[in-house]
DNA sequence: CAGTGGTCTAGACCACCTT
DNA sequence: AGGTGGTCTAGACCACTGC
């Protein structure tokens, strides 16, 4: 990636590619409270001015901007703020737990730890053989004591070699972050609504009139690898999925 | 919008920005089962010559190939197919009902209709004053003979006139496409797992032990007016959410 | 008809992967 | 080192809005 020094005379190195100074700039604002709902902004070529890009620049970070639901762009009209100062935030799938929680209150449980052959179904979704080896883990997770998420999930040790219950214990995500040093692209996932099996009863404390908010997913490294095949159930007190679309 | 014309040699005029034949190029390839998983696509350049636009235009077209799902990039190595045939397609619920069921077993069922004032949620969520006026709309979406969908629907008489019965037995999408000539660009949404309320229980005929899986949203005229704010709630046996998440 | 956003281009250069 | 994708630019032209 391409690289530049912003705000070097305050001797903090930030390194940016140059169209997220143009979402910053934006979410800035709204933070702030400088850019409100409703509000027309800076045209194109006063950003890209102000900025010190060229438009080209400007148009892609208004883009991004809009993809997070900040702005809403009228052609031959200008840019007007969309989003409100209470910034919305996606509750994004993507760590398998909800991020509205702080860490503190946050415990979990292993229920089952070991390494197997895939399922057919795993298989198919981490692009692997069947005589491949995956770990295969069963997570609960408690806020507060009350255990809130149960999780399945399924790795390829070839591809997270290492893993541990203390890693377990703690975030898969850091481990394959920081320790491994990976990066995680993107994930395809389907949300449904399930009655719990005896599993999510036993450990979740349901009954068969609960039922739990399903996410089955897919998660690939930026090579493209598919890492893990996950199905997580949130009871649905916790669960809420928020998010944007755009035509196109 | 600038258009051009592709396939006129066929007499069939096709409008589409050009990046737009990007995407199709993409889309039919896996299709047609010519770009199949995992296959390396040509390159950025050889794309451009193909389709005889520039690079910039085919990596806008990549974005959008990229952003459904299509295709996976890789920095210094190529462009990887991630689709199979058998394309996924995302479940929008932009429309407020889940696309799918053939038009012909689906009906609809207008439980109530009528014009009032906004309640003070409906009011802050279409940005409008509680002394404006709204339709009110509750509809029950029936499946060969089956209740699946239950739909409150609240929208501004200002920005949608001449809501008749007629149109909500079909589609108020259509009416406001096509009749209005409006155009519908983006919603926010939020999906969660609720029980039945006693309406919910009368029309779609279930009980304290069922649920519900719900859709909340506003949504966006490309003018940037709010014009519908809607609680759809699905039975949960046709109901899924599908969707791509990428960095960024 | 002036202003604004959208599309498109050719080309420069950077970051990363593969050999 | 060569190939490939990513970023960025300056500028041309188009489509739409609003005065």
């Amino acid at each position: 990636m391409r690289t530049i020094n912003s705000k070097s005379l305050l001797n903090i190195e930030v390194k940016f590619m140059k169209y997220m100074l143009v979402v910053e700039h934006i979410r800035e604002g709204i933070e702030t409270g400088k850019y409100s709902y409703g509000i027309k902004m800076p045209t194109i070529n006063e950003l890209a001015k102000k900025l010190n890009v060229s438009a080209m620049t400007v148009k892609k970070g208004l883009d991004i901007a809009q993809s997070r639901g900040y702005i809403e762009r009228r052609q031959g009209s200008g840019i007007y703020v969309k989003m409100n100062t209470q910034g919305k935030k996606k509750s994004i799938p993507l760590s398998g737990n909800s991020s509205r929680f702080s860490k503190k209150d946050l415990h979990t449980k292993i229920i089952h730890f070991s390494v197997d052959r895939p399922s057919k179904e795993a298989a198919k979704k981490l692009q692997i053989s069947s005589t491949d080896f995956v770990y295969n883990i069963e997570r609960v997770r408690i806020l507060r004591n009350k255990p809130i998420i149960i999780e399945y999930v399924y790795m390829p040790i070839n591809v997270i070699p290492g893993l541990t219950e203390k890693v377990l214990k703690n975030s898969i995500y850091e481990y394959i972050r920081h320790t491994l040093n990976k990066r995680i692209s993107s994930s395809d996932f389907l949300i449904t609504g399930v009655r719990p099996n005896e599993d999510d009863k036993k450990f979740l404390n349901l009954t068969n009139k609960d039922f739990l908010m399903q996410i089955m997913q897919t998660v690939y490294l930026d090579d493209g690898t598919a890492f893990e095949y996950s199905v997580d159930k949130h009871i649905p007190e916790v669960f809420e999925y928020r998010s944007v679309e755009t035509d196109i």
